[in-house]
DNA sequence: CTCTTTAGTTATCTAAGGTTACCAAAATGT
DNA sequence: ACATTTTGGTAACCTTAGATAACTAAAGAG
């Protein structure tokens, strides 16, 4: 993985699809899937449900998110046929294996908050 | 941390920025960051050797997102008076410690690459 | 006196991301 | 009877992130 080298002995970093940092910022970089993920990992939830528990998204990200998670295989969509139809999403196994790693991220996130705020704020001082 | 819950005891991911999943997408989830990032893991490099390292990436992008990195305290970027000029960037203390969770992530997204292709091409197949 | 290399900036264009408004279907309220 | 609510969406539009390409400066090489 990621082993590809120029002379210099530099890793080198290929628009291909084996590019396991391209794929991760793929699927994952975007503004709301990890949010969804996140929503799941306690429970199965609906597609309102969902919605109202994450700030600021609209219906239309939210399908269009939700589709393509279920489509690289980490979450499950399950229609019931009730009067109104109930549509439930949760994790499926590979989702909740992707959670992990991601967890450890935004605990990293959440302890670094304030020295990142502080290199913001130098930062705009210095170059004014 | 996203201890916020509503009246299921569902957690809500509010829009403010003490949310920290939203920080770690708005840091790093652009196209080149993590890309940037890992081209420094193995000691500092100049502007141009970057760049003809990360395929794809335009001098626009590299110049932008190095200034986000830098603003965000992850690199480090270091003028040497020669002619021609020579810049060179270095992973700061922190970008070290943040690409450790995101290595771990990394190599997941690696390993499960041929399990995502395939939901992607079984989900095509059932949605045509 | 043009060419190269360095590390950028500026201007413009387009594709992806996002907002707003609208849809259907059936129960419930008045 | 008729509007309202709740469900999970879709269609049309707009906005911004990112791509493309041309331009800059400064000095040495030919």
């Amino acid at each position: 993985m990621e082993l590809l080298k120029n002379k210099a002995g530099k890793r080198v970093f290929k628009k291909t699809d084996e590019c396991a940092i391209r794929n991760v910022v793929a699927q994952i970089g975007d503004k709301w899937s990890m949010l969804i993920l996140f929503s799941l990992v306690d429970g199965p939830d609906r597609f309102n449900s969902i919605k109202s528990r994450i700030e600021g998204i609209s219906q239309r990200m939210l399908t269009q998110t939700l589709r393509d998670l279920e489509r690289e295989g980490y979450i499950n969509r399950t229609v019931y046929p009730e009067v109104p139809v109930k549509v439930e999403y949760k994790l499926t196994e590979m989702g909740n294996e992707l959670v992990k790693p991601l967890y450890t991220l935004v605990l990293w996130a959440d302890e670094h908050h304030k020295a990142i705020k502080q290199s913001r704020k130098a930062y705009d001082e210095r170059v004014q």
